[in-house]
DNA sequence: CGCTTATTGTTGTCCTGGACAACAATTGCG
DNA sequence: CGCAATTGTTGTCCAGGACAACAATAAGCG
């Protein structure tokens, strides 16, 4: 029940001496308790994928928000604006925005929705899901590249383990 | 090996099933392809995480760059500009607006090194070793709370596997 | 020693993103 | 009908990342 501090880590601070090693060789410094939560090395593991991912689609100019939305909608065709906003955790506010630019770029259209008037049925263009299938082509890369990195077994752990946690 | 099954558009995959239920119901959003994204989970986590930390740290108005700031000084006096900011991860410019607000509200101090003109020692004031010391109770609270959400199986797992790949 | 280069901290600027409020249009419902 | 809720939109504020420029200082090298 202890979540810092578990018993396969002795303690504390003996092997605290596991500090970082800076490349100048002998300077080290010292993370101390960063080391007991998640949510620092949460952080900098999503700062590394989203650096990777940037610069992987970097051909397709699509940033990981993006590239989320276009998926959703490619997969759910008509979906409203709250909708997908509440899907993907994205403020309707920012979703407005994000999705203009979309629009002016020609991937996807608001069509309005026949039964409700308040409600846009998005839908991605012609080209929006030839963007996109480029798109995922280039994010599978990305993935392969973040496999490598943390190792093939970590990598399936930690991505059912992240399933399981927040599919609901 | 292949994180991502490429597959054209079946609209609904059928396992895939696995699709975000909305409050309203009947209504069911499929993430599709970003199942296989671990990028898109972490980053899910990661909000998660830092609602509940600043949340958390409310009582003593600390986010979490700057707390992992404090920690780091704390643990390593002396500490120059720099070498914080290669640590953490974080640009040298923001570190320098970040270290004034501390500084102003009284928790840091920079004093000149007497070796080195450039560099800034840098050190918490009494004030700061208070604050850090509430702040580190907090933490362990919001600590706690993430196991919970996570489980504390799977939380130590995420931890140890995140600090196997991030430390070197 | 002098000259050039590197490092350190700082400031300015641009842009993305989260948070929140307000609003018009529309719908739902008592 | 009349009022509350929903939807999309816009405005604003602020944290944060990225990048350039700069002065002060240090380090390397002839």
């Amino acid at each position: 029940m202890t979540p810092v501090r578990s018993r396969r880590q002795p303690a504390l601070p003996f092997r605290r001496a596991a500090a970082t090693r800076r490349s100048t060789g002998s300077a080290v410094v010292t993370l101390d308790t960063l080391h007991d939560h998640l949510g620092y090395f949460v952080r900098r593991l999503q700062v590394w994928i989203f650096q990777d991912f940037i610069r992987t689609l970097k051909r397709v100019e699509l940033s990981p928000a993006q590239f989320s939305v276009l998926v959703v909608i490619n997969a759910n065709r008509g979906l409203s604006q709250a909708e997908l906003a509440a899907t993907l955790g994205i403020e309707r506010a920012r979703l407005a925005r994000l999705l203009h630019r979309l629009q002016r770029r020609g991937l996807m259209q608001r069509l309005k929705s026949p039964a409700d008037g308040r409600r846009h049925a998005l839908q991605l263009t012609g080209e929006g899901r030839a963007l996109l299938a480029r798109a995922k082509a280039l994010a599978v890369r990305h993935e392969r590249r973040l496999s490598a990195k943390l190792g093939a077994d970590r990598y399936h752990m930690l991505l059912a383990a992240l399933h399981e946690v927040l599919v609901d």
